[in-house]
DNA sequence: CTGAATGCAAACCATTTGCACTTCT
DNA sequence: AGAAGTGCAAATGGTTTGCATTCAG
């Protein structure tokens, strides 16, 4: 009875955010698809967001106040913002040993965990490497 | 030459947040600080939660898309989210071993990280342990 | 065809700012 | 006294919604 349908606008949006390296943010997925379609609204892009997010084919990501979007279904990985140049990019690495059902001291069960890592992205550390001295 | 001077309403917010378990929203810290100051005015808390975020006395932690502020000098922390009551718990406790300035495959220079468990406070595991079944 | 989807503009809402009044020092 | 701080209301800016038009099935 409902329906859904398959549009030009969602599927530019959809195909953004799924080749994308990493999340981005509603602006970046906006101009990205407008390079398919200049005359795609801010409001439809925000719809398709939720749409998408509502089907599981994508999910927010909240950094430091910024929502991003990332395609679902890329496995357990995490993210990594560089504090010189704002990036995020995606970590296929998890440096943290929590089995779910985890309990920590005063009773709180681990059910998930979201890491974020700072610092340099290595075109960053390279840049700061070639300013020698420091 | 500038100022910066001390007011009840500074008094009152920086007390809140001090003596708060755990991060608050600019809600919670506005309801709180109410009690004691009736007339204080939305304005007010957020130009003194961006004063004492300057000063270094409290700082932003974004939880889901929430604002949300602590004091700061409580060493290292990570911050617990029930997934049913919403609140957000401060744990003492880290479950990353990762030295400043390790290195991830790819070049990424960590210098910091932020942890976020998700899963039942206490309060909440109990409630469900009590709904036995299941 | 006919309802779902889009684009635009208006509406919302959290946060910020302008300004006259109040309060520190 | 005089500058800094406060409260209120207006201004912002990102996100959402109403509605007439366009489009998928």
């Amino acid at each position: 009875m409902t329906a859904t349908r398959s549009t030009r606008q969602r599927d530019v949006i959809a195909r953004v955010i799924t080749e994308a390296p990493g999340p981005l943010t509603v602006q970046e997925v906006l101009e990205q698809a407008r390079t398919d379609l200049p005359t795609l609204g801010i409001a439809t892009v925000y719809r398709t967001l939720k749409l998408l997010t509502e089907q599981h084919r994508i999910h927010p990501v909240t950094l430091d106040g910024e929502t991003l979007y990332e395609a679902s279904g890329r496995g357990h990985h995490h993210h990594f913002s560089c504090i010189t140049c704002g990036r995020v990019f995606t970590l296929n690495v998890c440096p943290v040993q929590l089995p779910r059902g985890t309990v920590y001291p005063g009773g709180f069960v681990v059910e998930a965990h979201e890491v974020t890592l700072y610092g340099q992205c290595p075109e960053c550390a390279a840049v700061r490497q070639a300013g020698t001295r420091n």
